[in-house]
RNA sequence: GGGCGGGUAGCUCAGUACGGACAGAGCAUCAGCCCCCUAAGCUGGUGGUCGUGGGUUCAAAUCCCACCCCGCCCGCCA
């Protein structure tokens, strides 16, 4: 016998068992929730229910009198994976299993499933459409941005495991101000041609135009300050100007000769900032020239991206131009239709579009979570130039999105979390509740450097590049240590996999509502609970499995009687509960977390318990079969974060 | 000022959605383990007012209320 979900198979007879013994005891009381979870020691039983707690309050009998009295109740001859049930505690009832039959279907069935072990399906299958890091393309991804695509790749991954359509999309943001500053840049620089990585090609070209546009413009607002001798406002500029001299500095230093050209190129031109607002504008409106140029600079960085995410395994169904929403009108389509509606009115020359009106007329503040009382800011959907705003642009996205899907989670930091509220609310807005019900912002704290917040615009980060590099050369490093008898072509693969699973694990493996602040020995850790320890624990396994040199010929389960073993064995059954829960969440850390308890548990058996040697050819053979489905499931929960299962390290 | 998120061992974090049995790991630190299938490992010790104060409950890290600290957002940026 086997079982997709072997857990599940004892839970529903723990359930009906207890259900039984309720309806013939106590005929006439309606308890829904039996309350089974599991105890916090293996001494408790595997399952336990806490029922009779709130029984004794409806029948006026001590709990724990209840809890034997519905044991004794219990027919033991329906028992088939239970092997006894006792009544325990205060009153609480424990299940114990029956683990020389559980063993056996839980092995048989990890056997059995293999590569699709865990991944239990869903009834009904969707298309989902995971937008992630659509990082704007004006530097490299640094390790602040990194966050996402692992994340967003991670949630992909478990959502197709789960039996959905997925469809991996970024978003390329091509039409913000920031684009036309990079390409301002490197148009005044004659589009030079990358003399490295592309994306890191760019990125100081943006950062050092933005700074001279920055104090520019500063300059002038000074000037004019000082005119009108508005004394608080020159102290407000001063410092601001003070802080993006010394980011000149900086640059300069860092880069002499491209900061040079640029100062002198952009010096030339009497107004840059109104020059890059023109480019803005131009481009937004498909102007050949300006397409040209931005795309130019688009594509040149999105080459580094797609070098830079192929190496940690992220790969895209779609690349999505947003400047093609615009120039295809979808944008204005929108904007016709949301000025249509009672919820748009101009304001300053602008049009607002009032969230908070839609939010009270349709009755959506608790359904979104919102307090009554809290107003909700109305959003700008243009400027005054008539050029579009990022979440107006956003909204022609998510309608594009549903037209090929019908669940879309966007991959988005939690600080644009107004945003994408104003914009589910504008669906809701333009008559489709559907849509903004089914479409959900997984949001993720900020990664800062120790002291400081990066910044790109200050040219202040690590790159991910950077990262994955060091951490393939410390990997290195200590393969070179444990294993100086490989050769070196063979260290060097190993170093691949072990610093970018690394990298992987310590991104997907906290909480991502967690802010963290990045240190290099938080990624680079090769101890217990990081990806190179699952990995060891794997290649352990296989080695066992290749000096075996032989299937286990007749595996008898029962003689696996340790107490290690069976928490091996409950873990392995444990699996696809924590792969539905981790996907019906979108916790991508609990896989991560599940590998390495699993891992824990191999361990301290691999350490114990000899497997090739052990007292009995029976014994053995269990033993090998035990280690042979740890593999497979530590190999599936690797996989399903994107880390690499190796046989040997 | 308002909103959102975070606050658990010296440090990094699980656990909070659905309240349950003495709050779990790792790092650091201390003491041990290669006779044996990979020591990137294992065993044991030290270490906790679960931000604070109330409340609900047989039972609260978990639910409710108030407050404190940190971060983010409230832009004709994205």
């Amino acid at each position: 016998m086997v079982s997709e979900n072997p857990f599940a198979v004892f839970h529903s007879e723990c359930e009906k068992t207890l259900a039984d013994a309720l309806k013939k005891l106590f005929p006439k009381i309606q308890i829904t929730n039996l309350a089974l979870e599991k105890p916090p020691t293996s001494e408790f039983g595997q399952l336990a229910s806490s029922l009779c707690f709130e029984l004794a309050k409806q029948v006026a009998e001590k709990p724990f009198a209840l809890a034997k009295r519905l044991v004794e109740s219990m027919d033991k001859k329906q028992f088939h994976l239970i092997e006894y049930i006792v009544p325990a505690g205060a009153g609480y009832i424990n299940f114990h299993l029956d683990f020389g039959k559980f063993s056996a279907l839980t092995i048989e069935s990890v056997k059995e499933f293999d590569t699709d072990y865990g991944f239990v399906k869903v009834e009904k299958p969707l298309k989902i459409i995971v937008e992630h890091t659509s990082v704007n393309p004006l530097h490299p991804i640094h390790i602040g941005q990194a966050r996402n695509p692992v994340l967003g790749d991670t949630i992909a991954r478990l959502l197709s495991a789960r039996g959905h359509s997925v469809y991996r999309h970024y978003y390329i943001d091509d039409v913000g101000r920031q684009t036309s500053v990079v390409a301002f840049g490197y148009d005044k620089l004659g589009k030079p041609k990358p003399d490295t990585k592309p994306d890191h090609f760019i990125g100081p070209i943006y950062t050092i135009t933005s700074c001279l546009i920055e104090i520019d413009r500063l300059k002038k607002e000074l000037k004019r300050a000082k005119t009108v001798q508005a004394e608080e406002e020159i102290i407000k500029i001063n410092r601001e100007l003070d802080e993006w001299v010394a980011i000149s500095a900086e640059l300069e230093s860092k880069y002499p000769q491209l900061f040079g050209q640029l100062l002198d190129k952009i010096s030339e031109d009497e107004d840059p900032e109104n020059a890059v607002n023109k480019l803005n504008k131009a481009y937004e409106e498909g102007e050949t020239k300006a397409k040209n140029l931005v795309r130019e600079v688009g594509t040149l960085c999105f080459e580094g991206f797609r070098q830079t995410l192929n190496r940690i395994g992220v790969s895209y169904d779609s690349w999505d131009w947003e400047s093609d929403f615009v120039l295809g009108g979808h944008v204005a389509e929108v904007m016709q239709k949301l000025k249509k509606s009672p919820y748009v009115f101009m304001q300053n020359r602008v049009w607002e579009f009032n969230a908070e009106e839609v939010a009270q007329k349709l009755n959506l503040k608790a359904k979104l979570g919102l307090k009554e009382d809290y107003k909700i800011p109305s959003l700008t959907l243009a400027r005054s130039d008539g050029t579009t705003l990022y979440t107006t642009r956003d909204i022609a996205y998510t309608l594009w999105k549903f037209q090929k899907a019908q669940k879309v989670v966007n991959v988005i930091g939690m600080e644009q979390a107004l945003a994408q509220l104003q914009l589910k609310i504008a669906l809701y807005a333009l008559g489709f509740a559907e849509y903004a019900d089914n479409l959900i912002h997984f949001a993720y704290n900020l990664v800062s450097l120790p002291g400081y917040r990066m910044s790109s615009r200050r040219g202040r980060y690590i790159t991910f590049d950077e990262v994955m590099d060091e951490a393939v050369k410390r990997a290195y490093d200590e393969v070179s240590k444990r294993s100086p008898q490989l050769s070196n072509e063979e260290k060097q693969k190993i170093a691949d996999f072990v610093g970018i699973g690394a990298v992987r694990y310590a991104l997907a493996e906290v909480d991502p509502a967690k802010p963290v602040v990045f240190t290099w020995d938080r990624v680079l850790n090769f101890e217990t609970n990081s990806a190179p320890y699952i990995q060891y624990t794997h290649a352990r396994a296989c080695s066992i499995l290749r000096k075996a040199a032989k299937k286990p010929e007749k595996p008898s389960y029962e003689t696996l009687k340790e107490k290690v073993e069976h928490e091996i064995v409950l873990s392995l059954a444990s699996f696809p509960d924590a792969f539905a829960e981790a996907t019906e969440y979108l916790k991508p850390s609990m896989i991560a977390d599940f590998a390495n308890a699993l891992s824990d548990k191999f361990n301290t058996f691999y350490n114990a318990l000899p497997v090739i040697k052990a007292e009995s050819q029976e014994l053995s053979d269990a033993r090998l079969a035990l280690v042979d489905v740890v593999r497979i499931v530590l190999r599936n929960a690797l996989n399903l974060i994107g880390i690499v299962a190796p046989e040997k390290m």
